[in-house]
RNA sequence: GCGGACGUGGCGAAAUUGGUAGACGCAAGAGACUUAAAAUCUCUCGAGGAGACUUGUACGGGUUCGACCCCCGUCGUCCGCACCA
C-alpha cells in the first residue's frame, strides 16, 4: 500500500520529453520549473496582498494557524490546500479575500528541546517557522504573507498584555487559590490531559494536588450568552455546537438550605445548602452527604481521625479517570443530623462521600436513592432506605419498586404525602414555590438556581516560554497591573533550563522590580499565560498586525466575524468555547464590536497514519514511515526497518503526531509531482469532514489528470488561441457547452459547500467528455466547435484553479488568455444551457426500472402517462390490463403500479 | 453510564435528501499502438445467470406506488462528556 521510496522513474525523467507521435509535440508538464515560475508571478504583482480599503465586500478565511513544530505534515497540507480552495474561489467571485498565515508559537515542546538538546527556545521556534513557511510557499497557498506574526513575536504578546491589563480593569480576570496537578519532579503545573493515570507524562512522577495560586479569566460571566449564541451559530457543524452546549452544562434547579439538628452540629454551623435539580424526589431523601472539601467535613474532621483520613484519601483520588469508573461509591457518617426542609420531625444523617465534588453546586447534595443510581448504590452499601417517589406513568403504585437499579425518569409522584399524583415537572414546581416562601433564619429556606457545569479558564502556567503576566506584587501595594508605558514586559533571553522548573523563577535578575505604585522593590509575577490565550485572538489581530493597539477597531469591525474557519475537531471545544470567550472581553473592552468571532466554521478530518515501534513500556521506540518497509504477506503484513531488516511492530492508526512519528512529510511527494499534484490528491475522493488514512494510493492518479488537463489544453492551444470564447445554442457544438455550463454550476455549488471531493469527480467527469471534441479542435474543425471548445476550456480553468492553480496560470497562458487566472473574474454559467429541453426520465413498473423515456422536460402529466403507455416495454409487462395508476415525479421519474 | 455520529463493491466514495444504487477515482483484467518498455488510448469490472432476468446499501421488522434515505428493534465501529446532584 505504502511506497515509501519517492517514485524514481518520475524524478529521473528529463523536465522535457515529447509526447505521443500520434499526438502534436507538446513538452509535458513540468511543476518543477513551472510551480516557482507562477508564485514568483503572483508575488510580482501582489496578487494576494489584502487591502482593507478595498471597498469591495469582505470575505475572511482562515485556517487555524499551526504549531510550528518543526515541518508540516499531510495533515496541514490537506486544512491549507481546503483554505486556498475557498479562498481562490471567492476571490474569483469579487470578494475582498482576507487569508492570512501565522504561528501558533509558544509552548512546551520549544522548552522540551531546549532541555534535551540545549537550544533556546526562541531560536528552535523561530528555524522551525522558517522551514515551514519554506514548506507552505512550495505549495503555492494565496496567502497574504505581509500580515504574519507569531504569538511569540513581542510585538504580538505586548498587545496580549494590554488585552490581560484591560480584562483585569473590566473584572473579568482575578486571583485565586486553587487546587492543581503539580509534577514535583518538573516543578510545574500540569493541565488535566498531561496526567497520564496520576502521573506526569513527561516525569512519570506521581502527581500531586497542590493549592496554588492562579490567575483565571472569568468566562462563567459569560456562560449563559455562550450557550444562548449557540443558536445563531447556523453555520457551525451541529455536533460542535452540542459539544460546547454539554461542556457549558446549564441545569436549572433548586438552592436548598437543611437546618442542621440543634444536638448534632458542628460548632458555628447552623444548615447546609444543597443544590438539586430534582426537588420532585425531596420526599425520597435518606441522607445528605458532602465532599470532602466541604467545610463543614474539614471542620469535623479535625476532631476524627478515621474521617480525616477518608478526606485525604478522596482528595487524593481524584484526578485519575480509571480510578472514577471502578470507584465504589463509599463515605463516613460525620455524625452531624439534618432536618428535612418538609417534615421538622424528620431527621437525616450528612455523610462524607467520595462522589460528591467540591467545585459543582455546592459541594452537597441530598441523597434520593430510588431516583438516582449513585445514591442508590450508596443507600445499599449503607443500608440507607430506599423510598421509591417516582415511577413510570403507566406504573402502578401499589407494586412498584427499585431494586439495584434506580429509577431516573419523568413519571407519576408516589409516597410523596401532598405531592401524590402529581407530574414530575408539577412536583418541582410544587416544592420550588413552597419553598421559597417558606424561611429558615430570616430567609427563604430555597432559591431557584441555575447552574453551570463550564469553570472560570485558569491561564497561569509555570513556564518560560509563553506570554508573561503583566503584574507585580509589592509587599506595600499588593497586586498591581504594570502600567502599559511599561509593556511589554519582555521575557528574558538569557535563561537555563538545565534545572527543572520554570527559568524565570531563579533569573537573577529578571523578577526584581520596582513596584510602579510606591517604588518599593517588588518582585514580577514570573507566572505565563496558557498558550490558549495566544490563539484566542489571533484571527482579530490579522486584520490589523501593525497596529500598536491590540486591535484597529474600525478595521476589526469591517473583517470580523471570519467567514470561513476550518480547521480540526480536536478544538471543538477548547480554543472555540475560549475564542467565543475573548471575542466578548474584547468587545466589553472595546476593542471589537462583534461578539461572535467565528460565522462559518468547518471541521476537517484528520489525517491518520499507523503507527510503527520498536520496544515495549518506556523502552518503546517509535519509528517513521519513512524509515520502513512494509509487504502484504496475504495472511497479514510485516513492516521491517530499510537499514537493518529487523521487523518492527504495527500499530493502531492514529492521528499524525511528531511524538508518534507517524508523520508523513509532503515534501516527497510534491517533490516527485508537484504543488497541483498534492492539493488535487489531497481533495479527491474523500469527503473533506472525514478522517482519511494516509495512503499514497492514488497519488498517481492524481498527478495523471493534471498531466492529461495539460496535454490536451496545450495540443489544442493553437487553435484556442485564435479563437474567441462563444458557447453554442445548437449544432453539434451544443453538447460541448452544455457539458462546460453544467459542470460550471455544479461545481460553483460544490464549492459553496466545501464539498471538493465532488467537485474534484465533476470535474474529471468534464475532462472525460471534452477529451475527444478537444483533440478534435487540435487537429483542426470548425469554427463554431473551436469557439464552443475555448468557452469550455476556459471555463474548465476557471474551475481548476481553486485547486491547481499553477497548472491554471500555465494553461491560461497557453490559451492566451488575459492577465493572470488568480485575477480573473469567475465565469458566468448560461442557464439555458443548464437546463435541457429533452430529459430522460426511468420508467418503473410496480417499483422495478423497465425502460426509459425521452420527453420534453416541460410535458405535463397526462402527456407523460400517455407517452409511458405507448412504451414497448409497458406494453407487454401490462399485458393488456389497465394500470391502477400512475406516479409521475416531473423530470424525476414514473411508477406504473399494476 | 449519558450524549452524538456512522455502517454502501477488492478499496476511497457518490446518490439532486423518499425517485434508475454504485457517478468519479484507485486497484485489477483484456485489448490497441510499440522491436520492447514507459506514456497514451479502448473495453470489462457488486453478486448469481449464456440469457431475458434475479438479487444486493450491517442485520430483523414496518410505513410507502417506490426506502441507502423515514419509523421500531438488534449488532458493530468511532467520537465527545463523565461520580455535574
Amino acid at each position: 500500500m505504502m511506497k515509501v521510496t519517492p517514485h524514481k522513474t518520475e524524478r529521473q525523467r528529463p523536465a522535457t520529453i515529447s509526447g505521443t507521435t500520434k499526438h502534436m509535440a507538446t513538452e509535458r508538464y513540468n511543476p518543477r520549473d513551472a510551480e516557482p515560475r507562477w508564485q514568483r508571478e503572483w508575488n510580482e504583482n501582489s496578487v494576494y496582498k489584502t487591502d482593507n480599503n478595498d471597498p469591495r465586500e469582505k470575505y475572511y478565511v482562515l485556517e487555524m494557524f499551526p504549531y510550528p513544530s518543526g515541518r508540516i505534515h499531510m495533515g496541514h497540507v490537506r486544512n491549507y490546500a481546503m483554505g486556498d480552495v475557498v479562498a481562490r474561489y471567492k476571490r474569483a467571485r469579487g470578494y475582498n479575500v482576507l487569508h492570512p498565515m501565522g504561528w501558533d508559537a509558544f509552548g512546551m515542546p520549544a522548552e522540551n528541546a531546549a532541555m534535551e538538546r540545549g537550544v533556546h527556545p526562541a531560536e528552535w521556534t523561530y528555524q522551525n517557522i522558517a522551514a515551514m513557511r519554506a514548506q507552505l510557499k512550495v505549495m503555492g497557498l494565496s496567502l497574504d504573507w505581509s500580515r504574519e506574526f507569531a504569538t511569540c513575536d513581542v510585538a504580538y504578546y505586548q498587545q496580549q498584555q494590554h488585552l490581560f491589563l484591560d480584562f483585569m480593569e473590566k473584572g473579568l480576570v482575578y486571583r485565586k487559590q486553587s487546587k492543581v496537578n503539580w509534577d514535583p519532579v518538573d516543578h510545574t503545573v500540569l493541565a488535566n490531559e498531561q496526567v497520564i493515570d496520576g502521573r506526569g507524562w513527561r516525569s512519570n512522577a506521581l502527581v500531586e494536588q497542590r493549592e496554588l495560586t492562579q490567575w483565571f479569566f472569568r468566562i462563567t460571566d459569560f456562560s449563559q450568552d455562550l450557550l444562548d449564541s449557540l443558536d445563531t451559530l447556523e453555520h457551525w457543524p451541529e455536533k460542535v455546537r452540542l459539544m460546547q452546549k454539554n461542556w457549558i452544562g446549564r441545569s436549572e434547579g433548586l438552592s436548598i438550605r437543611w437546618e442542621l439538628v440543634a444536638d448534632a452540629r458542628a460548632p458555628g454551623e447552623t444548615e447546609v445548602e444543597v443544590y438539586t435539580t430534582r426537588p420532585d424526589t425531596l420526599f425520597g431523601a435518606s441522607f445528605l452527604a458532602i465532599a470532602a472539601d466541604h467545610p463543614l467535613a474539614r471542620k469535623v474532621a479535625a476532631g476524627n481521625a478515621e474521617l480525616e483520613a477518608f478526606c485525604d484519601e478522596c482528595r487524593r483520588a481524584g484526578t485519575s479517570l480509571a480510578a472514577l469508573e471502578t470507584a465504589e461509591k463509599r463515605g463516613i457518617d460525620t455524625g452531624l443530623r439534618v432536618r428535612h426542609p418538609l417534615d421538622p420531625s424528620w431527621e437525616l444523617p450528612v455523610y462524607v462521600a467520595n462522589f460528591v465534588l467540591m467545585d459543582y453546586g455546592t459541594g452537597a447534595i441530598f441523597g434520593c436513592p430510588s431516583g438516582d443510581q449513585r445514591d442508590l448504590d450508596f443507600a445499599r452499601r449503607y443500608d440507607l432506605p430506599v423510598t421509591p417517589v417516582v415511577m413510570p406513568v403507566d406504573g402502578d403504585a401499589a407494586t412498584f419498586s427499585v431494586g439495584t437499579e434506580a429509577y431516573t425518569g419523568d413519571g407519576v409522584m408516589i409516597h410523596s404525602r401532598f405531592l401524590d399524583g402529581l407530574t414530575t415537572e408539577a412536583a418541582f414546581e410544587r416544592v420550588a414555590s413552597l419553598l421559597e416562601t417558606k424561611e429558615l433564619g430570616g430567609r427563604p429556606q430555597a432559591e431557584r438556581k441555575v447552574n453551570f457545569r463550564l469553570r472560570d479558564w485558569g491561564i497561569s502556567r509555570q513556564r518560560y516560554w509563553g506570554c508573561p503576566i503583566p503584574v507585580i506584587h509589592c509587599e506595600v501595594c499588593g497586586v498591581v497591573p504594570v502600567p502599559k508605558k511599561d509593556l511589554p514586559v519582555r521575557l528574558p533571553d538569557d535563561v537555563t533550563f538545565d534545572k527543572p522548573g520554570n527559568p524565570l523563577d531563579r533569573h537573577p535578575t529578571w523578577r526584581h522590580v520596582g513596584c510602579p505604585q510606591c517604588g518599593a522593590a517588588a518582585r514580577r509575577e514570573t507566572d505565563t499565560m496558557d498558550t490558549f490565550v495566544d490563539s484566542s485572538w489571533y484571527f482579530m489581530r490579522f486584520t490589523a498586525p501593525w497596529e500598536e493597539q491590540p486591535t484597529n477597531r474600525a478595521v476589526v469591525d469591517r473583517w470580523i466575524p471570519v467567514d470561513q474557519y476550518i480547521g480540526g475537531i480536536e478544538h471543538a471545544i477548547l480554543h472555540l468555547l475560549y475564542s467565543r470567550f475573548f471575542t466578548r472581553a474584547m468587545k466589553a473592552a472595546g476593542h471589537a464590536g462583534l461578539s461572535e468571532p467565528f460565522k462559518g466554521l468547518f471541521t476537517q478530518g484528520m489525517v491518520v497514519h499507523e503507527t510503527y515501534s520498536r520496544g515495549e513500556g518506556a523502552q518503546r521506540e517509535w519509528i517513521n514511515p519513512s524509515a520502513i518497509t512494509i509487504e502484504d504477506l496475504g495472511t497479514g503484513r510485516r513492516a521491517t526497518l530499510n537499514e537493518t531488516g529487523e521487523e518492527i511492530v504495527i500499530g493502531s492508526i492514529e492521528k499524525m503526531s511528531k511524538s508518534k512519528k507517524n508523520v508523513v512529510d509532503p515534501d516527497d511527494i510534491i517533490a516527485s509531482y508537484g504543488a497541483d499534484t498534492a492539493r488535487f490528491f489531497v481533495l479527491s475522493d474523500s469527503p473533506p469532514d472525514r478522517d482519511v488514512i494516509w495512503s499514497e494510493a492514488g497519488v498517481e492518479g492524481a498527478h495523471r489528470f493534471v498531466q492529461r488537463v495539460w496535454r490536451l489544453i496545450s495540443e489544442a492551444a493553437p487553435a484556442l488561441a485564435a479563437a474567441k470564447a462563444a458557447p453554442a445554442t445548437e449544432g453539434p457544438a451544443l453538447v460541448i457547452s452544455q457539458v462546460a455550463h453544467r459542470t460550471l454550476k455544479a461545481v460553483e455549488a460544490d464549492y459553496d459547500k466545501l464539498a471538493f471531493n465532488k467537485a474534484v469527480a465533476r470535474l474529471y467527469e468534464m475532462v472525460n467528455a471534452l477529451a475527444a471534441p478537444l483533440s478534435d479542435v487540435a487537429t483542426g474543425t470548425d469554427a463554431a466547435t473551436t469557439a464552443a471548445m475555448r468557452d469550455a476550456v476556459e471555463i474548465l480553468i476557471h474551475l481548476m484553479a481553486p485547486i491547481t492553480p499553477h497548472l491554471a496560470e500555465q494553461c491560461w497562458s497557453v490559451i492566451g488568455g488575459e492577465g493572470l487566472i488568480a485575477q480573473a473574474d469567475w465565469p458566468r454559467f448560461n442557464e439555458a444551457l443548464v437546463t435541457v429541453s429533452e430529459i430522460v426520465v426511468p420508467v418503473q413498473i410496480n417499483g422495478k426500472k423497465r425502460a426509459d423515456l425521452t420527453i420534453a422536460r416541460d410535458a405535463d402529466q397526462s402527456a407523460v402517462e400517455a407517452a409511458v403507455l405507448a412504451l414497448d416495454a409497458v406494453r407487454t409487462a401490462l399485458e393488456g390490463r389497465t394500470p391502477k395508476k400512475i406516479i409521475v415525479v416531473p423530470q424525476r421519474i414514473v411508477n406504473v403500479v399494476v
